[in-house]
DNA sequence: CTGAAAGCGCTTACAG
DNA sequence: CTGAAAGCGCTTACAG
């Protein structure tokens, strides 16, 4: 069976609480004991039951990750890999492991929340999204448990620590890019519309018209899925217009593949006849064909950041209140909107 | 604070040891009884302490997740999320969640192993790949915890339950394939050597050029990093030779990637000069230029069977020996190589 | 069909 | 500096 204190306490000659005290390493014990303990543990091979711990501990050493109900085809978009990686990173440097519910509808995943929650299974909560109306994040903030939210969260942000990058400055700098470049027909192509980062980049791109003294156009406004099929689809309703547009903004480097695609298949040229850009800069977007102008963001930052956030509010020393990390991006200059210089930094 | 078993008990007017049975579903508990005690566990918001449960049941209901060691690298591949992907799937079905260590180096990797195992935190792990001289392996095999391993193991495979594509037959076809359409200069890209996928792609690459009565040339055997950098590297060597490849068999669509990219900067046409073909069908591969021709080897399928032999093993409900199971695969023809027909299923 | 009690393997005041 | 004891919140033979 298992090896427990007990076992260790015998074979040390010592009562269980002293085992215990060696192995949280307590100021309290002498050295002699101590390293006698150690070497038992090391002779019996103990390793502590995790569950015995953290019930009598209250804390669990890990941190429960939330991703967007449809893991299905979120879990497709390289943005979650590198997010993880970054949580990871972090996780792990302060002796964290990663935690994942496995729900796949809405309520899945909220019933797996509550009860990673309730049933104390994590310390800690970190949600890789922002959606309009979400029920897991009026979840946690009524219940108080510690959690930040990757993305800009809706309702009254401000009592809730969030990690970001500045997606209206991004999506204003590229649209002016693009009007550098010389266009006045710019459309954009975003992600569903309940998303934080689809509004904001959207935003950021009317601005930027507006500011150019362009119009915005209603049907210039596309919305698609998050994946290369709904680029492609939106793309083609986009060049049914009369005056179709010249550049597109596209909110994620795999909708812009998708359109990519598209583009090619029609015979268009990218971007002699097309212009695209879009954000994120996953490694693939680099090589696509041509390669795509991306905004890089730092999805690594971002998953560690929120980890450093997190852990700060278990620790309890994080301030009372919601805070707000932005990690800066740049626009990657490559070959999809016509080339000026190889990596520019806009700002 | 936290509602326990005992509110419940004393709000339903019964003691803890019944709402325990309740929660269990037990058949011995009136059908009265379980109402009221339900509408209480309701009412109060009750939800049980998994640590607790844990501890007295033995039992976690979570599932461990071993990725290779260089995580940082690997989680970039797409092959990761879409193998989660099945896993999840699977794994919610039965009601586990996901357990992951944060390890990045092999020792690391290891030491969470060791203690999700004797800490018991999980009932079984999942080892995302198979690499020769591996610790983890051993490590849980001499255990008899239970696990499975997604790839084919080394060592004493039989007594190992793995999910594992057929590479050997894949590698043999897809080169197969290429020899068909014309080439004979046919050259192998590979990852890590020590990777049991990437030695049994190499000996069906080997076998098949044999059977075709072309000599393997060791200078057509490159290795490389799985990644598309790996890739890029390799192909220049080979194109370096004085009898430089026409095709190319590449063990892995990201190394795929890199290859395409460098030979078009060198101002080679695919598949005109250079043929290529790859492994995974990763999504990327339709949208890459020209899209790749590549074998689909379900990924999902494979994280899919491995958390249903996981849960066999858990359960008790497996046989006493290793069990393999092996996941079907198909050539998905695309324009890297020379178009035949669209989608051809082979043998 | 239900309850009282012991136990799962730890931690942590309380003594000394 | 160390030990005995209670407790974390559940489950599960054992009685009845």
């Amino acid at each position: 069976m298992q090896i427990t204190i007990k076992e260790v306490a015998k074979h040390a000659n010592v009562a269980p609480s002293t085992v215990s005290r060696v192995i949280a390493n307590s100021p309290r014990i002498s050295q002699k004991t101590k390293e006698r303990v150690r070497s038992s543990m090391e002779e019996l091979g103990y390793h502590p039951n995790i569950h015995a711990r953290s019930l009598a501990n209250r804390s669990t050493q890990s941190i429960g990750l939330v991703m967007p109900s449809a893991a299905t085809k979120t879990l497709q978009n390289p943005f979650f890999p590198e997010v993880l990686r970054g949580i990871s990173t972090k996780a792990h440097q302060n002796g964290y492991s990663l935690y994942m519910t496995t729900g796949v509808t809405e309520e899945e995943v909220l019933s797996g929340v509550i009860e990673m929650v309730q049933g104390r299974r994590v310390d800690g909560v970190i949600v890789l999204y922002s959606r309009e109306d979400d029920k897991v994040v009026q979840y946690l903030r009524q219940t108080k448990f510690p959690f930040v939210v990757v993305g800009k969260p809706f309702g009254d942000a401000s009592s809730i620590t969030y990690v970001d990058t500045d997606n209206y400055l991004a999506g204003r700098e590229v649209t002016k890019h693009l009007y550098n470049l010389g266009h006045r027909c710019i459309a954009f192509i975003g992600g569903s519309d309940k998303l934080a980062v689809t509004q904001d980049r959207r935003n950021g791109y009317a601005t930027a018209l507006m500011e150019a003294g362009i119009p915005v156009r209603e049907d210039y406004i596309a919305r698609a899925e998050f994946m290369t099929k709904g680029g492609a689809k939106a793309v083609r309703e986009l060049l049914q217009l009369e005056e179709p547009p010249t550049a597109v903004v596209v909110s994620d480097d795999m909708m812009a593949l998708g359109v990519i695609s598209t583009l090619s298949e029609m015979g268009l040229k990218i971007p002699e006849d097309v212009a695209v850009v879009s954000f994120n800069n996953v490694y693939i977007a680099e090589h696509s064909n041509p390669p795509l102008t991306s905004v890089e963001i730092n999805i690594f930052g971002l998953g560690f950041e929120a980890t450093n956030c997190l852990i700060e509010q278990i620790g309890d020393s994080a301030p009372p209140y919601g805070k707000r990390v932005i990690v800066p991006h740049y626009l990657v200059v490559r070959q999809s909107c016509g080339q000026k210089n190889k990596t520019e930094i806009v700002e």
